[in-house]
Parts: C-alpha cells; structure tokens; sequence
DNA sequence: CTGAAAGCGCTTACAG
DNA sequence: CTGAAAGCGCTTACAG
C-alpha cells in the first residue's frame, strides 16, 4: 500500500478500525471457541478478508508461551522407511494445524544445538522417529515439560509415549511363512546397532521356532550385519553363503533394504535362486521390496496408523502432561511375494514368455 | 523453581537482574555484531549459563517481523530424489541457524491453508523443491517479499532464484553412452507431467543425437509414461516392447525409478535382457540404481550442492530482495554401471560362479 | 558502551 | 458479548 520498504503486514488494529470493533473482538473472532456475537464476527471477517489480515503466529505463540511447531526428530535422512513417515506426519500435523519443524539429530556435536533451536521457537512438543537419536534428547524435553512422542522405539521413559509396530507379531508370522514355505535352515539377520525393533523381531522370531529348534526340526542361528542398508546386506551374503555345506535356506532380515542387498549378493556372488535356494523375508514394505526384481516377502508398518497416533498422543499430552506413558503396538501385514513363494509353473528364464506369476507380483500402484 | 504449574522460561530481565546490567546489555550480547564491553557480555553471559537463558526466538521474531524459519515447500513425499534433498537442506540451514519448516504442497486444497501457515510464521524464505508444487505459490510468496528459491525448475520467474542440476549436459551424455554401447534404435522415455527436467533432458537427447538421426544411423523416438514412479515404468515396458519388431535396443529414462520399472517390465514380460537386448540410462541415481539387480548407468545430481546454493541464494537475497533472479545449473556426473555395458565375460546365469563383474557394481557404501 | 523507555502484535483477565 | 488496559519477552532508537 504505502510505497515504504518494509512489508507492512496488515495487524488485528487495522482490522478493529476498518471493521469497528475493538482489537479485542478481533482477537476473539480468530480464537477457537472465544465468545463473539455472530454480527461481530462476520463484520470482523469480512474486514479481514478485505485487508488481508492473518494472525501473526509470532506474537499469539509469544503469549501463550507455545506454538504450534512440532519438532521432528530425524536421525540421518538415508533410511527409506523413516523418510516415508515424513509425509503422514507432515499430513497429521497440518489437520491438526500444527506445523513440522525438521531437525537433524544424526550428527552429535550438532545435537545440541538443535535441540536449543527447537526450544527456542516454544515447539509444542517432539516427534522422534525410531532409530538412533539418543534417549538423552528425550530426556531434555521431559525436564522442560514438552510433550514427547515417539516412533518405534522401546518403551523405557516415563512420560513419554511410544508408538510401534507390532515387531513380535511380524517375527512370529516370518517364522510360520519361511517354515510353510519348507525352510529348515534359518537365519535371522540383524544389525549390530542394538535398537528396539530388529531386537524384538528377532526374539519373536526365534520364541516362534523354539518348539521346532527343540524338537530338532529346524535349525536357527543368528547373523549380525554391519548396518542397516542395501551394502550390508550385499556384504551379509558372503558371511552366510560362502560355505555350500551351511549354507540356510530361510532368511528373516531385520528389514527390507538388508533383504534386498541379501537376495542380490546370494545371486551375484553365489549364483543362489531365490525363492528355490534360499527363500527371504525383510520388513517395512519399502517402495522396492514390490520390485520385480525382489518380490520380498515383506511386513508393512503402518506408517499412516503411526503418524496419526504419534500426532494424536503429543495432542493428549499437550493438554495433560503429567499423564502417564502409553506403548501402542499397530498391527503390521503380511505381504506375500514370490522371495518365499515357489511358482507352480517353472519360473526361470523362459524368454518371450509373458507371464505374470501372481496377483501379487503385479507393479505397485 | 517455583511450584508453580507453568513452565517458568528465563527471560533476558531474570539475566540482567542476576549479572546487575540492563536488559539492553542481555539483548545486545545475544545479538551479532552489536557493541557491548567485553566484560559486560562476560558477565551476562556467565548468569545466562547460569540461569539456563536462551533467547525467545519468537519475541525476536515478532519484533524483527522475520523468523528464522525457512519454509521448505515438497510436492508429495513419493518421490526418492526430492526426499535425499531434505537431509543437506536441513543441513545447510542449520549452518546459517534456521530451521526448516516442512509443507506438503501436493494436496492442492490443502494448499492456500499451508501457504497462509507459513506467512503466519514470518519465515524469511521459500524453498520450492523440484516437481509439481504450482508455479502461483512462488508468486503469492514474491508479492509479500518473501524470497524464494526453487530446485529444478524452469526459470520462468522474475525475482526467484532457480538452482538447476545440468539436464543438458546429462541428456547429451546419455546420448553418447547409449550410442557407444552400440545402440541404434532409441527411445526417450518421458513423463506426462510437463515439468522442466524431463523435458530439457529429452531435448538435449535428441539434439545431440539429431546428426545421426538425420543420417538415417539411428533411430530415435518419444514414448510417455503415466507418472514417475517405477509402476509406470514396468506399465511402459508394454508399450516399448510389446511388438517384437519394433523393439528399441536403448532406452533414456526420464528418470531412475521409471528405468528400474522398465527394467523389470522387459524382463518379466518379455524375458529381454539387460543390457544384451536392451540398454538402459536413468537419471538421479538413487540408492536402488546401485543395486545388483539394476546395476543402472545414470547421472547423479549432486544434492549437497543444490541445498548448498538453494540455500546460499536464499541467504543472499534476504540482504537484498531486489537483486535479479539467478539461474544455476551445476554439473552432474555420470555413473556408469552394467545397464550400458555388455560384459566381456559370459554374463549369464553361471550358477555357483562368484564373479564380480566390474568395479562400479561393487555394492555402494 | 550503557540504560530507560517505547513499541512489536497479540491475548487475557477485568469490569461492564 | 464487548472494550480498555495490562502484559508477553524481546529490540531499538535515543540520550547520555
């Protein structure tokens, strides 16, 4: 409007004046659930809109000592699932007009940093995203009373509330899929960081194949892979398959890129057939588990159920503090694909033959 | 404290009340370059640590009438490339002590409302990341002096800054491999969405091919897929290779997902082989390209630079918003893997044989 | 270099 | 339901 430099945002004074009320009735009108007569309210609008008039967060959030920032913990941006829970939450967050505020915990000496950042702008409470972001990042939070929720992680703070997957349920299951599928010699790959979730699929894992491994039915032992990616599972082959005489012929991974990597080093290195030598299960349902090259026989984490109830305890939370911690475990599915599934027609390299081995080998949408 | 529900922050009169200065002294000495003794801002900074003071970065903000937030606009959270750019944006940002404040821009109603979110916010920038996100959301930003940013799009915008990686350089490239691995018969495979980097790169194919075109010693055409993602790929192996005698012996993907799609279409449809039948190029080089099982020649846009000069643009026309738009394309480098490069050995199904073909396909770190 | 004072744009008892 | 006034925690001329 005027022809100075500064962007003169319209403020609740130019409102009341061009409307007739007072800066109050327009604080009300943009306040939920404040008592404003109807006329007051549609003439304070209709004054809004005509100005362009929008409530400067800055200054509500000063007063009420907290905005609607959400701090997003991310520790390292290379895990494809982690990523995936970005979008949901970003989603959750905004139905609930709050807004995600991105912070990277995956380098130490930056960590508190960020952490400062975050308090700074009186975030209304923190999202952790499973992983490695120390516990000790929790803890902060806590002491200054913002609300704390986080995503597959274990349960271990008092106050703070844990949304996971169902990791036993999907150990269980991989143990009833591998053996239905005829495995005997089983595997279950983990990763060397001890975090919560490979640990309890794990433990699920071998609980399920007790009776059996007593029994002597089936054999079960445990590998350990350098990390959590496509590479360490590539590398993992080489520990697994090397000896012919030891060679498994079940493999549950603590999650899909692991699985990926696995299945590509048994073929490239080995020259192993998957699902006819060695069948394989990851976990996650990342976008290329549904590749055809893999066709892993995968758990799907329910990443929108995650996000809706990770946004909707920091929610509860930020109207009660003192509640006591809750541990949600969300069911995970099954997703059955031909890394455990032995074809009934031949399945190998028959050229030119147009084939769509099953309904669940098609493209994903 | 007190026992007192409330959170009881430290503000900057607690601090000038315990180091016996003024309010005026705290503020200057959290503030860049402001004059303040030495032993003055010692003194405050030493009842600072003391009383746990930080800086209300929201009363800063509304007095300066600009945060340190810096929108970071994602058009759908689907797709790998623009997910790895998160990681070095929120880096970079954090180096210049802002925080990214993440909205999703692919819900076109939900748009306005996310807009208005962040102009509440007073950030002090804009970052529209590559893809859909419309072109008018730059422009509401420009009209309320909000710098922008934008990573691979067209530079159609007077006043925004645009940060492209060099799709000319790769289009020509890939034109050169795919015609030194003996491929005559080409096809450039584009996406409907009429967005900037599919089509420079297709233009720059067919311009560094059009000599050998018009000499009749290759054969190029266009095809098109439904979207981007690697189901649409697989869909358009259909349309690629359905007709035996039509068959192009070398595709130019768009980008990787689609080419790990049409990979995986040729051979599961049609049993082709790649590279023997087919030679493949992809564009981004995400992390599934590396993968065993693609082993795809691509072109890795370097991340860290393009958040690096987003983010160094934004910073510079904050100083100065009427500086004129800048467009950068910064150089990406081909990696060349199996998908271009028929094997010297015997390549095929060589069961129990533990060659490792060549240096790039070793598994990626 | 320093401090007292005004002001940023909002919300919230308070009194009506 | 409404408005005048106080106050949130900070910065910034201003005068010294």
């Amino acid at each position: 409007m005027s022809s100075g430099k500064s962007s003169a945002w319209v403020t609740s004074a130019d409102v009341a004046r061009h409307a007739g009320v007072s800066r109050s009735a327009v604080s009300r009108t943009f306040t939920e659930g404040a008592s404003v007569a109807p006329e007051t309210r549609a003439k304070v609008l209709k004054s809004a809109e005509a100005l362009g008039y929008q409530v400067n967060m800055l200054a509500r959030s000063m007063i009420q000592q907290q905005s609607n920032l959400v701090g997003v913990v991310v520790s390292g941006f290379d895990n494809p699932f982690l990523l995936s829970l970005l979008g949901p939450l970003t989603h959750q967050l905004a139905l609930r007009s709050q807004a995600p505020l991105l912070m990277d915990a995956s380098e130490p000496e930056q960590l508190s940093n960020s952490l400062r950042q975050l308090m700074q702008y009186r975030i209304s409470g923190v999202i952790l995203t499973s992983g490695t972001p120390p516990i000790q990042l929790a803890k902060e939070y806590l002491r200054l009373r913002i609300p704390v929720a986080m995503i597959n992680r274990e349960p271990l703070l008092e106050g703070v509330d844990v949304i996971n997957s169902d990791n036993r349920q999907g150990g269980a299951l991989a143990a009833e899929v591998l053996c239905r599928a005829g495995a005997r010699n089983l595997v279950f790959l983990n990763v060397v960081t001890g975090t919560l979730s490979p640990s309890a699929r794990g433990a699920a894992f071998a609980k399920a194949l007790a009776g059996q491994v007593r029994r002597g039915a089936v054999k079960l032992r445990q590998a350990t892979a350098g990390g959590v990616s496509y590479a360490h599972g590539f590398e993992a082959a080489r520990q697994l398959f090397a000896e012919p005489s030891a060679r498994p012929d079940g493999v549950f991974c603590t999650n899909d890129a692991l699985a990926c990597g696995l299945i590509d080093g048994a073929r490239a290195l080995y020259g192993l057939r998957v699902p006819e030598d060695v069948k394989v299960v990851g976990f996650d349902d990342i976008p290329m588990a549904a590749y055809e090259a893999y066709a892993l026989t995968t758990f799907r984490q329910d990443i929108g159920a995650l996000a809706e109830r990770a946004v909707a305890c920091l929610a509860e939370r930020m109207g009660a503090p003192d509640m006591p911690s809750r541990t949600l475990e969300l069911p995970v599915s099954l997703v059955e694909r031909r890394s455990t599934q032995i074809p009934s027609i031949e399945s190998t390299e028959s050229a030119k033959a147009p084939v769509r081995r099953r309904r669940l080998v098609s493209p994903p949408v």
